[in-house]
DNA sequence: AGCACGCCGACT
DNA sequence: GTCGGCGTGCTC
C-alpha cells in the first residue's frame, strides 16, 4: 500500500511512500507521518491512499505521529480553500490548521479529566442569565431567523461598547447547543482573559473548551480530544482555534471582527474571520459577526442586498457615553506643551483626576523612550546595521533596539559618524510618559503596559489586577490598554498622540485610528462617574478624528467608503501583495521589474491591474533587499490562478522567494 | 522551505 | 593550494 503525503513547504505537489506492513491498517487520510524527504526527515499529511504509483523508487514511511486522522468532515475542504484562496500549497494549509506540539491518538480520550461515558454534559446555568434588552431581544430574533434556515448565513451585530452584545451571543450558542451542533467563539488573543472564559464556563460548564497560543501541549491535546470526540463542543478561543475540530459546527462568532491580530502574520497569511466564513459555509453553519467598530469591508457586506445586520445603539444600564474633547497640539494656549509629550490642559485633567482619586490612563501607540537618537551636531540618526529602520531607545534597557529584527545595540557616548556630537533621544514612547508622570506626580502610584512589561503570562494579569484593585492610580500604556479593560474608576483617559496611527502609509490608517480611539472612549467611565476622554492631535480637522470625537460609526464609514470607492481600495477591489526577497538590490530590482511585466501580461485578459513595482515600507529588513507589488481585482481565487502560472515550484521568480500576502493589512 | 552540490574570489 | 560565498536544483 501507498500513501500519498504533503509537506509544509511551498510546493503545489504531493509525495509518495510505501506503507510498511506494521502500519498498514493504521494510515489513514488525515494522519501525520515522519518520512524521509530529501536528506532528511519530514513531518507530513496523510491524504490519500494509493494501491500503486508511478515513482519506481519509493521510500517507507518512518513512523506515524497520530493514530486517528487529525483532519475531518468540513476541514478537508477547508484546507482546500486556503489553498486557492491565500495561494499556498496543501501542506501549508494543513499545517497552519493543525497544533504542531500535539499528538493525537486513542488513548489520549482515557487520559481526558472529562466524561468518558458518552453522555452530555448538562449545560450549567449557575450564574442567572439575564433578562435581554428590547434591542437584544431583537437582535437575537434576526440571528435565530437565519440559523432557522439550516444553511450557511451571516449577521453582522453592530454594537457600542457596553451595549451587550456578548449574552446574544451567548443566547445563539445556547440554541445551537439545543440543535445539537457545536460553537466556536473567536476572540482576539489580547481579551483573552480570565474573566471572558469564566463567563463560558459559568454558562456552558464542561461543555467549554479554551483554545490560544499559550496552553501547554498537554492541555491542547486534552482539549483537542475533547473536541473530536464530541464531549465538549464549544471553544472560546483566539485565531487559530477557527481551525479547531468541533464536530457539528452550528454557529461560528467573531467577536471585534475588525480587529487586526486575526491575521496570521506567517504564511500563509490567512485571517480568521474569512477563514470563518469559509468554514460556516462549508459546516452550513452561521457565522455571526461582531462590532462596535466594524471593519469597513464587513460593514459594507452587511449594507448590500442580501447582507444582514443588527443595531445595538445603547448602553445596556443606559449610561451615557464620555465626552470626547480634541487637544489641538498647534494651539499656543491649550495645546502647549510643558516639557514633553503632555500638554497643559492634559496635565490639569490628570490633576483634577488624582484629586478626586479616581484613575486615569494614558494611550500612546509606541513602545520604548525614544523613536529616535540623533546625533546633534551632524544630525545622524543611529539605525538598524541590517534593517532599514531607525533604532528605538528603551530607557528600562538601556539599549538601541530594532523594532523589526530585535538587534540590540549599546547607545554610543558621541556619534559614531562624526565621532564628536551627542546623540539626542528624540520623540516619544510609554517609557517616557511613564517618566514625565513621575516627574509631575511624584507622589502617586504609576504603571506601564506594553509588550515590554508583560512577556510573561501572569505580568499581564498580575498589572489587571493591580488597577482592578486601585492600586494604581495612572497607567500608561500601548494599544494593549485598549481592549478589555473595564475599570469603574477609570474617569479619564488620555490619547497622548492620534496621530501616530494616522500617519501611518497605509490606507487604512483612518480606520484604525477611529478604532482605537473609540475603544479609548469606551474605557471612560464605565461607573457611576461620567467619564472624560482627552485626545491630543495636529490634524483636529481630520475625518477620523472628527468622527472619534462625535463617536459616530456612520459619519465615519460614509467618508471612508466614498474614499475606498474613488481610489478602488476594498472592499470594491482585493489586493494581493507580493514583495520579492533578495541579498543584492539590483538583482531584487531586476526580478520584480521582470515580474511585474509578466504579471501585466497576464492580468490584462482577466481584468486584474498591477501597481509597482515600488521598494517595499522597510526597504531593508535582516540584511534582504524587498521590493513591491500589488495585484487589484474584483475576486481572489482569478488573481491566485494566475500568480500560480507566473511563479517558479517554491514560489520564487527569477530565482528569488516570492511572499504572497492576499488581502494584505 | 531546507539542504547538497558546484563553481569562482581571498585567505593561510 | 583550500575555505566558503551564494546561485541552482531537488525532494517520493
Amino acid at each position: 500500500m501507498i500513501a500519498e503525503v504533503v509537506f509544509n513547504v511551498p510546493l503545489d505537489r504531493s509525495f509518495h511512500y510505501l506503507i510498511p506492513a506494521s502500519l498498514a491498517d493504521q494510515i489513514e487520510p488525515g494522519v501525520r507521518v515522519i518520512a524521509p524527504f530529501g536528506s532528511r526527515d519530514q513531518v507530513g499529511m496523510v491524504i490519500t491512499r494509493l494501491s500503486d504509483s508511478p515513482i519506481a523508487k519509493l521510500k517507507p514511511i518512518r513512523q506515524m505521529i497520530d493514530a486517528s486522522a487529525v483532519i475531518t468532515g468540513e476541514r478537508w475542504a477547508l484546507a482546500r480553500w486556503i489553498t486557492d484562496y491565500y495561494c499556498c500549497s496543501l501542506g501549508e494549509a494543513l499545517a497552519a490548521m493543525v497544533p504542531s506540539a500535539i499528538r493525537v491518538g486513542p488513548d489520549a480520550a482515557a487520559t481526558t479529566p472529562g466524561r468518558r461515558d458518552g453522555k452530555m454534559a448538562s449545560v450549567v446555568t449557575a450564574a442567572p442569565r439575564p433578562v435581554l434588552t428590547p434591542a437584544q431581544e431583537q437582535a437575537l430574533g434576526t440571528i435565530m431567523n437565519v440559523c432557522a434556515a439550516d444553511t450557511f448565513g451571516e449577521v453582522l451585530i453592530h454594537g457600542v461598547t457596553g451595549s451587550g452584545k456578548t449574552e446574544v451571543y451567548l443566547r445563539v450558542i445556547e440554541a445551537a447547543l439545543a440543535a445539537g451542533r457545536g460553537a466556536l467563539y473567536l476572540i482576539p488573543e489580547i481579551a483573552l482573559t480570565p474573566q471572558t472564559v469564566e463567563r463560558l464556563h459559568q454558562r456552558f460548564g464542561e461543555r467549554v473548551v479554551v483554545w490560544h497560543s499559550r496552553l501547554t501541549a498537554t492541555q491542547r491535546r486534552s482539549n483537542w480530544t475533547r473536541l473530536a470526540c464530541g464531549d465538549c463542543q464549544v471553544v472560546v478561543g483566539a485565531r487559530s482555534a477557527v481551525f479547531a475540530p468541533v464536530q457539528r459546527l452550528g454557529v461560528i462568532v467573531v467577536d471585534e471582527e475588525q480587529e487586526t491580530s486575526y491575521k496570521q502574520e506567517a504564511v500563509p497569511h490567512v485571517h480568521a474571520r474569512e477563514v470563518a466564513r469559509a468554514r460556516a459555509r462549508l459546516a452550513q453553519a452561521v457565522l455571526v459577526l461582531g462590532s462596535a467598530t466594524p471593519s469597513i469591508e464587513s460593514y459594507y457586506q452587511a449594507t448590500q442586498p442580501g447582507g444582514r445586520m443588527v443595531v445595538l445603539p445603547e448602553r445596556v444600564q443606559g449610561r451615557p457615553l464620555p465626552r470626547v474633547e480634541l487637544i489641538d497640539l498647534r494651539d499656543d494656549v491649550h495645546g502647549r506643551r510643558r516639557a514633553g509629550a503632555v500638554s497643559v490642559m492634559l496635565q490639569r485633567a490628570l490633576e483634577q483626576t488624582v484629586a478626586r482619586n479616581e484613575q486615569a490612563m494614558l494611550l500612546l501607540n509606541r513602545r520604548g523612550f525614544a523613536r529616535s537618537a540623533q546625533c546633534q551636531l551632524c544630525g545622524a540618526v543611529k539605525r538598524c546595521a541590517q534593517c532599514s529602520v531607525p533604532l528605538i531607545y528603551h530607557a528600562g534597557a538601556g539599549q538601541l533596539i530594532c523594532h523589526y529584527c530585535n538587534r540590540q545595540e549599546q547607545p554610543p557616548t558621541v556619534c559614531d559618524v562624526c565621532h564628536k556630537g551627542y546623540l539626542k533621544f528624540r520623540g516619544s514612547g510609554t517609557e517616557r510618559i511613564e517618566s514625565e508622570l513621575h516627574r509631575l506626580f511624584p507622589t502617586e502610584s504609576i504603571a506601564r503596559m506594553d509588550r515590554d512589561t508583560t512577556k510573561d503570562r501572569q505580568s499581564h494579569h498580575r498589572l489587571y489586577q493591580a488597577v482592578k484593585n486601585q492600586q494604581v492610580r495612572l497607567l500608561v500604556g500601548t494599544q494593549m490598554i485598549a481592549k478589555g479593560f473595564d475599570f469603574p474608576q477609570v474617569t479619564l483617559v488620555g490619547v497622548v498622540s492620534a496621530d501616530t496611527e494616522l500617519n501611518l502609509p497605509d490606507f487604512r490608517a483612518g480606520e484604525r485610528t477611529f478604532d482605537l480611539l473609540t475603544q479609548m472612549a469606551g474605557r471612560a467611565g464605565r461607573g457611576d462617574q461620567p467619564g472624560r476622554v482627552l485626545v491630543q492631535t495636529y490634524c483636529p480637522d481630520h475625518y477620523a478624528i472628527q468622527a472619534a470625537r462625535q463617536q459616530d460609526y456612520l459619519q465615519f464609514y460614509r467618508e471612508e467608503i466614498t474614499m475606498r470607492r474613488r481610489l478602488g481600495l476594498p472592499p470594491f477591489l482585493h489586493l494581493i501583495e507580493l514583495t520579492v526577497i533578495g541579498g543584492s538590490s539590483e538583482r531584487v530590482g531586476q526580478a520584480a521589474g521582470q515580474l511585474a511585466e509578466r504579471l501585466r501580461q497576464h492580468g490584462k485578459s482577466a481584468r486584474i491591474s498591477l501597481l509597482g513595482p515600488a521598494p517595499h515600507r522597510i526597504p531593508r529588513l535582516r540584511r534582504a533587499y524587498r521590493m513591491c507589488l500589488m495585484l487589484k481585482g474584483r475576486a481572489v481565487e482569478p488573481m491566485v490562478v494566475v500568480l500560480r502560472q507566473v511563479l517558479q515550484p517554491g514560489r520564487k521568480f527569477a530565482g528569488l522567494p516570492v511572499k504572497v500576502n492576499v488581502d494584505p493589512l
